[in-house]
DNA sequence: GCTCTTTCTGCGCACGTGTTCACATAGCCC
DNA sequence: GGGCTATGTGAACACGTGCGCAGAAAGAGC
């Protein structure tokens, strides 16, 4: 009766994984053997160790990462909270930075959907014992980064200075970029700006905007219309056709690249000349800009270097984690194309 | 000296996680107690566990999930093997897999890069107990999934049938959706056809070129032009230089919908009136197609569905793991736009 | 008072691994 | 032979958790 229960019961249960007692029964070692034939260095006798080998190999048997990590050890498990990966840019950060951090054998765990749903998400996946917290962007609650402090979980934020402790940050001199657009714009004669900016709670957006009134007042300008939208084509387009409606604008600058394309396509649906008329640069410099058929101006927010430094402050702070926070800002550069 | 020692070591390591023995000892009850606070249904006297969750809160504390995960439980992490994500259609589709399987409480560990890259990682990765991987088209090894069915993890193939135990299958019937193309183009009138195919080794691009032969063949017709790219907006707009400069096709028929833009740009590069004079129409349905720069007809290979199922064919596979393999196939539908 | 159920609690095991510890065995030089 | 080093070996422990087990306390019904 009592045995009848726990055959039921283990098989309910999915298959048990081969363990390194398993092996060592079948290879007629002792279970420390295994574990000394998987550890480079360890004294045991080279026959032994490729008898071994052979066994384990024949029985499908590797070590256990997450019981080995329970003494202490790193896990090679680093979540990456994702922006929103409908966005082209962001969708390429994500992509680029989880192959590089497959090449260095670190494990991506990926989080993303709604900011709300990304906290919930958060809140879960720190249960798990991460090397790492990697931000991309986005506005996540104070309380988040005060949890993985607690966690003893160093946080890297990308796109977005934090000030924390065992907290490193990689973003773009995004003020700078956008003095760069408009410095553009104003040399090739320009007047009448327009700026169509994104969600007013991210950082991003206020240094964007910051950018474009300080090179605008050393011209003795002002901007002439100015919207917020959602970084999407959708949104860039429907502003952009507000702002024609409105105002008699000779140069667009937009947020980032998805908005561009979305004004430019507006700008073609009128009838607007770009760049006789009308130029427009965006931010960014994604894939789909350079396709001839937009061929748009941009500035750029370098993805290689960005993750880059990305890894090198994650090795850093690995190495010794209790080093002092860095952070690293990259120079956007302009990349001059048709459409201004 | 040997104190001296243990201290020098201690601080090397990363500060010591929170466990349910610090929350015992500071709020004064067993470890027991501590596990049980967060064990819905488990006795305890309510007073005893609110404390126990304040101190938790105060200390914080959290379970470790990997700990736990040792006697057998679920561990909630799926690896998933993404194809390229450079690939619009397979970023979309790694976005969205990793929002729902999030809502799932499902934590995705993301592989990604070149072919060998990722088999290599696949590999490493598989040393974690994962509840199960899906796969993402793509041509892995069958040694690949041998291994997972000696670890007993199940496997989830999305975009290409596999006949092994324990996995389950999702694919969009690709021969359909070609003879759908091809069938939408004959009624229009056209009679000479090219088709832009993918790289020979996958096997939608088998099934979808036989689509295309069989439809044709039924008409009474034959391929005029063929040629294999690489999924790419630059490769397809290539191919179809050349394609234009040696045959005289009425009908374009591309294997993906980036191909098919690029394609649809080189058209309107060398003034051929589209869908006047060449008729375009591609497939997946990316979210760029519906732009009105483009306005592309395609096959809709549909993305919400096939992760729908993914996730249904998870569970199930989760509750009863010696389920018999079971394999779905996702009709795919025409997205009637301004190219044919 | 006695039995029975219900609620509550702490002890101790099991999970799979890497590593330390103590102990062999062998080889080598004085 | 005695001391020393280099190499090989198994037993035992620690890691943090959930759960089974046994027992205690408290109440209810006769």
């Amino acid at each position: 009766m009592s045995t009848e229960k726990t055959v039921s019961k283990e098989t309910l249960k999915r298959a048990r994984r081969v363990t390194a007692a398993d092996v060592a029964k079948a290879a007629g070692v002792s279970r420390s053997a295994v574990s000394r034939a998987f550890t480079p260095g360890a004294y045991l006798d080279s026959a032994k160790r490729v008898a071994i080998l052979a066994t384990a190999k024949r029985l499908g048997y590797r070590p256990n990462a997450l019981a080995a990590s329970l003494q202490g050890n790193r896990t090679d498990l680093v979540a990456v909270i994702a922006g929103d990966m409908a966005n082209h840019y962001d969708a390429a950060f994500v992509g680029a930075l989880v192959a590089e951090l497959n090449a260095h054998q670190k494990w991506p765990l990926v989080l993303s959907g709604s900011d709300e749903l990304t906290e919930q998400s958060i809140r879960s996946v720190l249960r798990y014992p991460l090397d790492a917290v990697i931000v991309r962007g986005g506005s996540l609650p104070a309380s988040v980064f005060q949890d993985c402090a607690r966690l003893s979980i160093p946080v890297i934020s990308s796109g977005r200075v934090v000030n924390a402790p065992a907290t490193d940050c990689v973003a773009c001199r995004n003020k700078d970029g956008a003095e760069l657009a408009v410095r553009t714009l104003l040399a090739r004669g320009r007047t009448c700006f327009g700026y169509i900016g994104g969600p007013a709670s991210w950082s991003s957006e206020t240094e964007r905007l910051a950018g474009v009134r300080h090179a605008l007042a050393e011209a003795g300008l002002e901007l002439c219309a100015l919207t917020q939208s959602d970084y999407t084509f959708d949104g860039g387009r429907a502003a952009a056709e507000a702002m024609f409606a409105t105002s008699d604008i000779d140069a667009l600058f937009c947020a980032n690249d998805a908005m561009a394309l979305g004004a430019l396509s507006s700008a073609r649906n009128q009838n607007r000349a770009v760049p006789d008329q009308l130029s427009i640069i965006g931010f960014d410099d994604i894939a789909l800009g350079a396709w001839p058929d937009f061929d748009l101006t941009t500035i750029r927010n370098p993805l290689d270097k960005t993750i880059a430094e990305i890894l090198r402050l994650l090795e850093a702070r690995l190495k010794d984690p209790s080093k002092d926070s860095e952070t690293v800002m990259i120079d956007p550069k302009l990349i001059a194309r048709g459409t201004h």
